[in-house]
RNA sequence: UCCACAGUAGCUCAGCGGUAGAGCAAUCGGCUGUUAACCGAUCGGUCGUAGGUUCGAAUCCUACCUGUGGAGCCA
């Protein structure tokens, strides 16, 4: 007569304890004796010890224990039991194992491998703790992004990807074809989401962008994914307050919500738990100063700050930092001048700590029909591809602001990785479209 | 695009003018509390590609290819 177990999850086990339960899984690394083998094992929830034990299991189910290879899959039974020595905090003392299949030669052995390698064994490389862990932060800045702004009334609006115009103007764009027509891939939803918060007041977007910059650095992917709020009847510092309470939630929440995911990256907790609003601020001008103190010389008033310069300012606090008011002439068309200094324009980047760089670009933006039109002359922006925006100017336009957080940096930043290509399941990098 | 560095066993690396090496993985054996387990044995290579220098090149030179780190640009 048949035994009915039940099925549960490694995140599950802890429920179980003293019981005997079956768990779908795949062995990760295996050591084993004479008489007793432990299996590690990973089941997309979590990683867990299994204990087999020759005198406890049939010889058949100990010799399949100790014959395994990495990565085969199998149904393990057992009682799950306490053990401080595990991160988890369980083992299962195994009382059966029931092969799916045998896995042979799996190329991600436990030892060290090089980037190239593991790249190009991206689809596998997935499968392990640390991306697992990094994964799983991911999804928590993705879940709690959604509840907060869900939380404070936005309205979810999808901006589309194909578009017969640029919204920078100044980064290089994926060009296709649409039909008979020139397209280009998004590299960002922000004239979109404009005409999309004077319809609905508060809107995000959460979507991929596409830059074809041949940019070659632990910052930059070709393909990335961005959260874009726009927000009519808000200023510039008004939404200021909205950007660091978004990005305190999320902050706090990954803290909250993946104890052992940060644990598995061995992130330094104390930094998160500094990230509450609110972030201070400093103005472009400040900043500048700030840096000629700090002795850089490489730097005049009317240029855009370097990674060194950014990392130099973001050294300074331990919070994330607002720089605010950059010169109109290196920022997008689209932002409104300072009514004091209209050679600045009323917009902030916020540069994460400890090097992570820019995470935030937002400004409020022009609601002036005549001064969109002067932009529109400077920009040598022509065409229809413009036309549809000039109509928000003209119809009951409102003060209004928006911002874009990188979604790859943030990730980088929260789980202490040191390079974006780790923090999205299949990177697009220059020179790697594969796997 | 520019600058720097690197391509040797399935993987990570050593060797830097004189017969190609180690650890891991794989295979076989040993071990009842291992934590990238350990111990013994076996298997494993046109030294990125093409030229050149030399009696002799993985090693020196040139070009190319691929990758890594960084810069610029950006989130």
């Amino acid at each position: 007569m048949e035994v009915i177990v039940l099925k549960t999850t490694i995140a599950q086990a802890a429920n179980y304890e003293e019981q005997t339960v079956t768990i779908g899984a795949w062995l990760t690394n295996k050591r084993s004796s004479g008489k007793i083998s432990f299996l590690q094992l990973r089941d997309g929830t979590g990683f867990m010890q299994a204990v087999v034990a020759k005198n406890d299991v049939s010889e058949n189910t100990f010799q399949l224990a100790k014959n395994m290879h990495q990565e085969s899959s199998f149904y393990i039974t057992g009682k799950i039991v306490e053990d401080k020595r595990s991160p988890l905090g369980y083992e299962m003392q195994v009382e059966n194992i029931e092969l799916i299949h045998e896995a042979n030669d799996y190329p991600i052995t436990p030892k060290e491998h090089g980037i190239e390698f593991l790249m190009d064994h991206r689809h596998l490389w997935l499968r392990s703790k640390r991306q697992h862990a990094i994964m799983k932060i991911r999804n928590e800045i993705i879940r709690a992004t959604y509840q907060f702004f869900n939380d404070n009334g936005y309205v979810k609006i999808d901006p589309p990807i194909l578009t017969a115009s640029s919204a920078e103007g100044t980064t290089e764009l994926f060009h296709t074809k649409y039909f008979d027509e020139e397209a280009y891939l998004s590299q960002s939803g922000q004239l979109y989401l404009e005409a999309a918060a004077l319809a609905f007041g508060k809107v995000f977007s959460f979507g991929p962008t596409f830059r074809a910059e041949k940019s070659k650095t632990r910052r930059h992917l070709i393909e990335f994914w961005m959260i874009e709020p726009e927000m009519a009847f808000v200023d510039h510092d008004e939404s200021l307050e909205i950007q660091e309470n978004y990005v305190s939630f999320i902050a706090q929440s990954v803290l909250k919500n993946c104890q052992l995911e940060l644990a598995a990256l061995h992130r330094d907790i104390s930094k998160l738990e500094q990230i509450k609003a609110p972030f201070p601020r400093i103005s472009y001008d400040e900043a500048i100063n700030l840096l000629k103190e700090k002795g850089f010389s490489d730097i005049e008033w009317g240029e855009d700050f370097g990674a060194p310069h950014e990392t130099a300012i973001a050294d300074h606090f331990d919070k994330p930092v607002f720089i605010t008011n950059y010169p109109a002439d290196i920022k997008a068309f689209y932002m409104k001048p300072h009514p004091d200094h209209p050679e600045v324009v009323l917009c902030a980047d916020l540069i994460a700590p400890e090097g992570y760089g820019e995470i935030i670009g937002g400004s409020q933006r022009i609601d002036d029909l005549e001064l969109m039109k002067e932009r529109y002359e400077q920009h040598g922006l022509t065409g229809e591809a413009y036309e549809w925006y000039l109509d928000l100017q003209k119809y009951g336009n409102v003060p209004h602001s928006g911002f874009g957080l990188g979604l790859e940096r943030t990730v980088a930043w929260i789980a202490g990785i040191d390079h974006v290509r780790e923090t999205i399941p299949f990177p697009r990098l220059l020179n790697r479209l594969y796997p």
